[in-house]
DNA sequence: GTCTATAATTCGATAGAC
DNA sequence: GTCTATCGAATTATAGAC
């Protein structure tokens, strides 16, 4: 354990992993975990099917390596608090277009037990996380970050999945102008308002 | 064609129809499209499984019968303008605890291409529909209406799929006081606000 | 490490007796 | 109208040759 303690296998086939991944993502995120099948995957990959079993023992464990998922929250207590509403949908916006992954996880949690309690985990531990900031009664700040869930996963559900066609054509811009203030809102807000 | 105009039944075992489609909703909502078969769910209707392909035709003939669905919108002319989003949602809450058919609608909406077409036909006919009585901009009616969209949709996926604990938690009256004013200012207010 | 062959299920759908 | 029997296809997963 001096310098090089590498878990099993320093470096070997880890290119093949790789792809392994990328073609998961790509399956999970356009079919959902039930439809996106291995031997599809391992096609996109172009790889032996047998080789993701050796790699990743089972389909859910496949899943759970390619749902693997950071929301890389900015450091909030940074922003200005009236700009947080702003930060954070566009934040989400940027992440969603560069990565996959959250589109597949959101479309496996659909119907895909494990993959719903990833997914409760993200915004629970994460996104609460980062709003607990600001304010000390967790009931409030519990509610305040489920709220801000609701409105990001209603964008990425009717955007991505769905695909609403008005979601779907607006400008990231513009659908930032008009959802930051909702965010604002529940997160420094009060209920009657 | 005098009096008596009936299809091509006039009726026959239509109690056994309904149990096959209250079975079907069930199980769609509760498995998502893919994971809900037609031998459990005629076991659950207590039938057997070749009478579901009989009366209707295949999984996906099932799957639209039973998935039929009106959002039965008030008139939302006769709501005085400021209480819109407060209607709204409210009425949303209560038309998905009474029927789990928008659930089965929403999950499966996830991962089938028909069901989500559905998805957006109800949402773009009836939700725009609607609101369309305010303003005569089609373009930003059609934007407000998935706005809307987004975060009912957004509200139901985090409460009734995900199930995020807070959002399973909260009174439905403390979410419509949350909710209520983004919907409101969706449907009324300014991007820049 | 890679691939072939196949086991073991499960599902949607069909044919046909009664 | 209802049920039995089964087909044909597709899937995950495993065993084992090379």
């Amino acid at each position: 354990m001096t310098a090089s303690a590498q878990p099993t296998h320093p470096r070997r086939s880890d290119a093949t992993r790789a792809a392994i991944l990328r073609a998961a993502r790509e399956r999970f995120a356009a079919d959902g975990y039930e439809r996106a099948t291995i031997r599809a995957i391992a096609a996109d990959a172009q790889i032996d099917p047998s080789m993701v079993m050796r790699y990743y023992g089972s389909k859910e464990g496949l899943f759970a390596a390619a749902a693997e998922f950071d929301l890389r929250l900015p450091d909030l207590s940074a922003v200005p608090p009236a700009r947080l509403g702003e930060v954070l949908v566009r934040h989400f916006l940027a992440r969603w277009d560069g990565d996959e992954t959250l589109v597949a996880l959101l479309r496996a949690a659909s119907t895909n037990p494990g993959a719903a309690e990833r997914m409760r985990g993200i915004f629970a531990d994460q996104l609460t996380a980062a709003v607990t900031a600001f304010g000390s009664d967790s009931a409030l700040t519990a509610r305040r970050a489920g709220l801000v869930a609701s409105q990001l996963l209603g964008l990425a559900f009717t955007r991505y999945i769905v695909r609403l066609p008005p979601m779907v054509d607006t400008p990231p811009e513009e659908l930032v102008s008009w959802i930051a203030p909702t965010l604002q809102r529940y997160l420094t807000g009060l209920p009657e308002s």
